[in-house]
DNA sequence: AAATTCTTGTTACATTATTCACAAATGCCG
DNA sequence: CGGCATTTGTGAATAATGTAACAAGAATTT
């Protein structure tokens, strides 16, 4: 188990939880089992129930689950409610399009500064930023109130920019480079790879 | 544990062995021992080495092993030898970035046909493709050998693109959208999603 | 209002995953 | 060459995760 006694696999189901219920409460719905959850999810209800009683008890019995009131308390529980600001580190292809991608900001997470170690990027203008140099990071972390950051920069800087990072207080790092990062602990890590996915993905691939 | 009694966890881990090893071999090391390598990746030795256990013996006692010999072995059962051909639906922001993405290739993963299933998107010149129509799918999964589809469409459209990737003969679809794809068994299905990555990463960030 | 049908939350059980620990090899040093 | 330092591969022990099963509560039907 991890923080507060809730395994870490747990609390990287609830995300799935939220995105689930969401689009039901799209469809009209305002009531669901965890049976019905978990056909959608493809998982078992016991899972879900389990799941869900380690933050309390959402639900009525011979009923199920009211989707407006476990979506807010999952939220809750997840921290979504407020606004999360990041900033990215790389302005290259990558990075570009992490700053043009639109699914960040409808779910309160915003990009607020562009970083560059490439003397040739700073300055340059990307999407709606100027792009910064390295050295601005602790001011603009102080100031705009950054917690979280992106980075996408070769692997071969990601572990450097990502130290840089950690000493200026940034507790979250989303790392699209293909490296297993070093944090000191109180840092949150998540990797983006998708070389990763398919490489395992083959394995299964070759065979048939 | 799935196929072949490996466990899921174990082929899920192999691709960040794969990675270490060629970035060691980079660097001019020869020998690596479980120790080391652990180190590296932040793993016990002990998981390294029962992992490489249930694909056979390629170590040497009081050495370790053979980082040219290993790689080889691991790129031969995770199938990465060979040429991977893909291709992409949805040209999109996201689609258009994941087309101009230089990860791919230099491990074997290379785009060959770009679809959309808007007509208004049909024709129109995307990087070095001209985007086909879905109709256009099993033609070309059959000459060009694709065995993997790349989902990059708007997540009310993705089941139903997975769908006809699955009928056309695709066997892994990597996805894009933010959904729990239904597949029939035997296809592998790999999801990326940043947004859900961040959402759990919140829960640990909130109470810091 | 009794009986029936649902569905939760939870405890007990089963399975899966990780770590430990050590015999058996291997290399190295003096 | 003998002894010391390494390091693997693995079976046993431990820990974590997932599933099943069921009492208890709530809604619905008769």
């Amino acid at each position: 188990m991890q923080r507060g006694g809730v395994p870490e696999v747990v609390v990287e189901r609830l995300p799935l939880y939220v995105r689930a219920l969401t689009q039901l409460r799209r469809e009209g719905e305002e009531v669901v089992s965890s049976q019905q959850l978990g056909e959608r999810l493809r998982m078992t209800p016991a899972q879900i129930r389990k799941d869900l009683s380690y933050f309390g008890r959402f639900g009525k019995q011979g009923r199920g689950y009211s989707i407006g009131i476990l979506l807010e308390q999952l939220r809750e529980i997840l921290g979504l409610n407020g606004e999360w600001r990041a900033c990215l580190v790389g302005v290259g292809r990558l990075g570009r399009a992490i700053i043009n991608y639109t699914g960040f900001a409808p779910e309160g997470f915003s990009i607020v500064a562009a970083f560059d170690s490439a003397d040739d990027q700073v300055g340059a203008n990307v999407g709606e930023f100027i792009v910064r140099p390295m050295s601005d990071l602790g001011t603009v972390v102080n100031d705009m109130g950054v917690t979280i950051g992106i980075v996408a920069v070769p692997s071969a800087q990601a572990q450097a920019v990502i130290n840089q990072l950690v000493d200026n207080g940034i507790k979250g790092i989303l790392n699209y480079a293909p490296v297993a990062p070093y944090v000191p602990k109180g840092v949150v890590v998540r990797n983006i790879d998708p070389v990763l996915s398919l490489q395992s993905m083959t394995f299964y691939l070759k065979e048939l």
